[in-house]
DNA sequence: CATGAATGAGTATTCATTCAT
DNA sequence: AATGAATGAATACTCATTCAT
């Protein structure tokens, strides 16, 4: 299709650049195209000639941003240290990544709010809940394995870890006094970790 | 104010229901008012009449949906049986609460979304979220004085079966297979309450 | 559905008059929906309230075009004259009507353009010639009844003078001084009657 | 010009082919550039290397849709049979060009549509009348002068017989059924001519 | 000659809100 | 209190045309 499949792409990039920074300073909706325009840089035409509809470009914003990094799940699979650490490494990194985010998380909601009308959304919000979860199941079988954690439900416990930190950022976003991440978060994940020990 | 409170009361009423059969289907944003009128059975005047805008009807819709029946935490606090029982029952109060919204469930994330940008919404939940975790709280440490429970950080505790529970109606809206209340929902959160008992 | 029927009726026309003057001056597809505002002296919105687009004020207003007059097809065959006499009163009539709508002709070729696309506007249409030629027919079988007309295919003879008429339309539009109406037009129409006649 | 001037001639046929297939499907206004870019099989670029805008692929085409075939007139001139065979061969020859134009008549009445605002258009449309129009004069006149046809008023019976072909074409392009051209039509038109003949 | 990315003025349509009755 | 007609600002999207390569 494209003649220039890397400017192709780039575009693309420059106009959901601004379009998350639009998105996230104004929410899906009160977000004009105009001002996507304007914070690209671009013209209206143009930016209609990479993506068809607002819909198309919130659908490639929430693949780009739950893109689910693979690479990772492996690493941490075959990484040293016990599997506690790994996990709590696991849970600080994406505590990171959301803190990267900045001001996304916002608009976190949107998208799942989107997630309920536009399937595309939905996609890719849901296989990245599921990479996510196979990897903690993977660690903690690895766990149970070695020896390091009670021989629990393995999908339990993964949805449990799973919730938690799901459950944290609803809340922090709510009312961000409530979850300090550096210590009331992490303790709660500690905490549900702890549960998975042996008990002794 | 009114000539006939109770009839007031109940055309509110009339209309919030409504207004929530309409954005659970739609969404806050693509929900138009004429919707509402027509679920309603009601007129544009009248709906006008007793809610003088959209953002009134979503902040009352939130007023409603969350508020907190404090009834509910004393008698829990003087119920008899263990701790970890009652937090089990509590658990599947709530549970049986999403139940009975069904479809209502939904709009849970509009409203997260709208809490960002609509001061009363945000209060609301904020003060759902904190008379739960206060709840919470004085359960756990009814079950740390009782000796029932290890002497855990009390809020950290609260925090992580807090989030447990929002973290699963989250993963269960946006892939309602991975999360069966009945099974696999019930047993994480009886894994982060073993986590909080006496090993031995 | 409305609450003053005739309210609703005057509305209606008083936007299809305007859009006809509009359509008149412009064409269908250079008319602006706010050319249309403008020359209604009502506000978009109320525009948009009676007619839910532009195509179905085209369709409208072709509705209310070729509404056919029941009445004039029973009169003239009771009416008194010879048949050829009647039907250059017809004739006449029509060609009249096409004069009193003046600027309207002009977009005729609009209406026959859309209802290739729009059923709506070929079913106006369709019916309009039906009607006519129903009772160029009648007629022509009453001439041939009283012997004032050959014994001709009746259905052809309907034909022949529907279409001269129609083509005489067409003609005049593209090329205004090759068809003077009151001169070579009736001439025309008057030729192709002669040839009804008895020859003798 | 053009380097190479059959390549540029047939690019422009070739342009011009897609377009009316394109016009006919859509008409005029509801066609994109974009489309006939596609059902040419060529670039937006090239296309308007060889025509400057939509409305000069218009002309050209009306151009070549009412070029009239010079020859045509004078071999038929002179050519043997009497008058009103000759005439029935012309009119059969034209219904039969109409046939071979198949779904491409239905753009006619968006051409004689445009022609009210393109006098590029309408000149065209205008010529190809005139010339059919004389064509049909200098036959009637020949008929005449061979004590073939009554001594009619010649303009006028051409200008029947111009109509009602053109009228057929009306009726037949809204009401397809209306008009067999095997049988009613041919009927029509002879029935026409008979009205010139001498009546005996 | 050919390409297709880039432009931006132009426009139909929507919908929360008001208000005369 | 109740009705539904009226309002108009707001906005997503289109598409003929241009132009750098």
């Amino acid at each position: 299709m494209a003649a220039r499949p890397e400017l192709s792409a780039a575009r693309k990039n420059q106009i959901l650049d601004a379009a998350m920074v639009v998105f996230a300073r104004s929410g899906f909706h009160d977000a004009r195209m105009d001002d996507i325009v304007q914070e690209s840089g671009l013209s209206k035409g143009t930016l209609y000639w990479y993506f068809k509809s607002k819909e198309e470009i919130i659908t490639a914003i929430s693949q780009r941003l739950f893109a689910t990094d693979i690479k990772q799940v492996e690493s941490l699979l075959k990484a040293e240290g016990t599997v506690s650490e790994r996990l709590q490494q696991l849970i600080r990194d994406r505590a990171q990544g959301l803190r990267e985010m900045s001001g996304m998380v916002a608009i976190l909601f949107e998208f799942y709010a989107a997630a309920l009308h536009q399937d595309g959304v939905r996609q890719f919000i849901k296989t990245y809940f599921q990479n996510f979860h196979e990897l903690l199941v993977a660690l903690i079988q690895q766990g149970i394995e070695r020896g390091e954690l009670r021989p629990v439900d393995v999908q339990a416990a993964a949805t449990a870890l799973d919730a938690v930190f799901e459950g944290l950022i609803v809340r922090s976003l709510i009312d961000p006094d409530a979850v300090q991440w550096a210590s009331l978060g992490e303790a709660a994940i500690r905490l549900t970790l702890d549960g998975l020990k042996h008990r002794q």
